[in-house]
DNA sequence: GTGAAAGCGCTAACAG
DNA sequence: CTGTTAGCGCTTTCAC
């Protein structure tokens, strides 16, 4: 079980190194006779080339990074994350990389992490999760010739190709979905409006709003974090403008609508309907089960991936930028099913 | 900035070679004056040592891995893998170690993944957290020279070096307190019970049962798979047997168990008495709060790191066996302020 | 305390 | 098609 390299499967095949080479990394210009022979003896040996060495020498490290900085990843318990890591990994399986994982949690550990990720021979290229708009580390990122992509839209990186769901789009149709049913008094909790994603779906709240002809109102707005708990304070604070029906930016946050609207022995549908965005596994076991909108995020992942390996294999320019569609869900949180009122409109509304 | 080496270094400081390797590596035998110098041309030019290079020619890549073996890695959507994952890269960033992770999705990905996380020169060490017993994975590494630590009590492999929690006592406790508090028909949902946690808490519930002068059951144990979805069904069941209470094997589960409850027109803890275990976020948003042990979950991702680089440098004998204990956190649904019940059998109980 | 020299195990021209 | 020959950039004896 002692540590055997290439040149001792040489040897014993009674090749060259270099022949050996080849056949390990299914290079062309090897006889299929002798290919067979040299497979044979790396069966029989259990040989496993050494990863180190072949990254000195092939300037590949096989090895990809995944960074979540520190603003995002104290929400590494909501689904989002782990969902977004499994097709990411998904894909690292399927080309045969392997995935690290940068967790911030300090501002300190966020400085040092630049170093990290930017040490030569250690990584072939890097996925982004979008932290607060103005990160830093896209931006020292693009000045690098580390091949990366984000996931999120980015801003003031033009050069940055990245992976998102339209949001805007997203929520517009969640949102619109109310109005049809019906609804007038449409309150949003958004998510942190120092984020794109956050402003994006505040953005197509603000839209559906205008464009079909009722009035916003700054008292219907509330600012959550994505978190079940922010939500709920938002909520509580919401809940004194009376809204008939609520859009939350996240499933975890429609979580929280939900706890302070049974606390204040409301009931939605019936008093508040709610409507909110991901579609992920809380969304089914919620009570009553979320009408949400579905992001493709396990697909997300897989493209990031795929993204990333596009552009270590064929360069950066031009930026590639990829946009998912969202999907509505309807459960019972918004009243669809609710009778007359919902029934009604629908039938008045045009789309 | 084109790649600088260690030769570049060298020449720029005026020394060789070897001495600028030993600055880096804060080896001794440099005049702290050459060292100064040194430091400042590293400084200057931004110079970040090659990490393949490196691997090779010290045998230490700083790189460990974190493996999650296809039957639970579906769970990752339980804030339990996430929030250890974090506890592990935290103490990675400390120790300035990368953690690369392992996500397995088919059994193919299972069988290949030896030969990953195995192959020379890419790890240092690697986490494994416990699947089903008898998961060969944890016995083939130790047949291997590879340094691990498992997450979880594996079993048949006493050279394996392990973290895991207190499972038996911690439910032991968590029954026990439904006990004092004057429950009697007692029902559980257990996790799987291929998995050494999943019988370990399974244990401790019979045994807070047996020694308490309640009668073992067995209509009243459902198997679960530590999802909220399985315990929903689990509890539709033992809804026939009229348990007055639940002990649920994690919070996800007892999730589902208030989900069953609830459609049953019934209330927690009026009705039915629920404890979990866990104490991760969704205990604290449930409806009612949940009574649950709580595991130090973080923590354990600590010590498994720390645990892993102790084996690295003093190499894995003896097998280290660290037990982390459970607290037994008071919330709502244990109805433990419920009054007169609760209190009147607290004063007769003894502990 | 410092430098010279010999690898670490592989890939990648370049001959043949 | 196959073998020879240089490195990849660093660590690590071993002299001095």
């Amino acid at each position: 079980m002692t540590h055997l390299t290439l040149e001792d499967i040489a040897k014993k095949a009674g090749v060259s190194r270099s022949t050996v080479s080849r056949v390990i990394n299914d290079k062309p210009n090897v006889r299929s006779e002798v290919r067979q022979r040299v497979l044979q003896v790396i069966k029989e040996t259990g040989y496993e080339p050494h990863a180190a060495a072949r990254s000195l020498a092939s300037h590949r490290s096989r090895l990809i990074g995944l960074v979540i900085p520190r603003t995002v990843h104290t929400v590494f318990s909501d689904p989002y994350f782990p969902r977004l890591t499994m097709g990411i990994a998904q894909a690292c399986n399927q080309y045969d990389y392997t995935l690290s994982l940068f967790l911030l949690h300090t501002p300190d550990e966020e400085r040092k992490l630049f170093a990290r990720i930017a040490r030569r021979g250690l990584l072939d290229g890097v996925i982004v999760q979008v932290g607060q708009m103005g990160d830093e580390l896209i931006c020292k990122l693009a000045n690098t010739d580390m091949p990366f992509v984000v996931a999120g839209r980015p801003v003031n990186v033009p050069a940055a190709s990245y992976v998102d769901v339209d949001n805007v789009a997203g929520s517009y149709n969640a949102v619109s979905h109310l109005i049809h049913l019906g609804y007038s008094r449409i309150g949003t909790i958004t998510g942190p409006l120092n984020t794109t994603a956050g402003q994006d779906r505040y953005e197509g709240y603000r839209r559906a709003v205008d464009r079909r002809g009722l009035t916003l109102n700054d008292n219907l707005v509330a600012e959550g974090d994505y978190t079940e708990t922010g939500a709920y304070y938002a909520m509580q604070r919401l809940l004194e403008q009376k809204p008939d029906a609520i859009f939350a930016a996240s499933d975890a946050m429609a979580l929280g609508a939900l706890r302070a609207i049974r606390e204040a022995n409301l009931s939605v549908p019936g008093d508040i309907a709610v409507v909110s965005f991901d579609d992920l596994p809380p969304a089914v076991t919620a009570n009553p089960p979320l009408t949400t909108m579905r992001q493709p995020v396990r697909r997300m992942g897989v493209k990031l991936m795929e993204t990333l390996l596009d552009i270590i294999e064929n360069g950066s320019r031009p930026p590639r930028r990829i946009i998912f569609d969202t999907e509505l869900v309807i459960r019972g949180s918004c009243g669809s099913n609710l009778g007359a009122r919902a029934r009604k409109v629908r039938n008045t509304a045009s789309s």
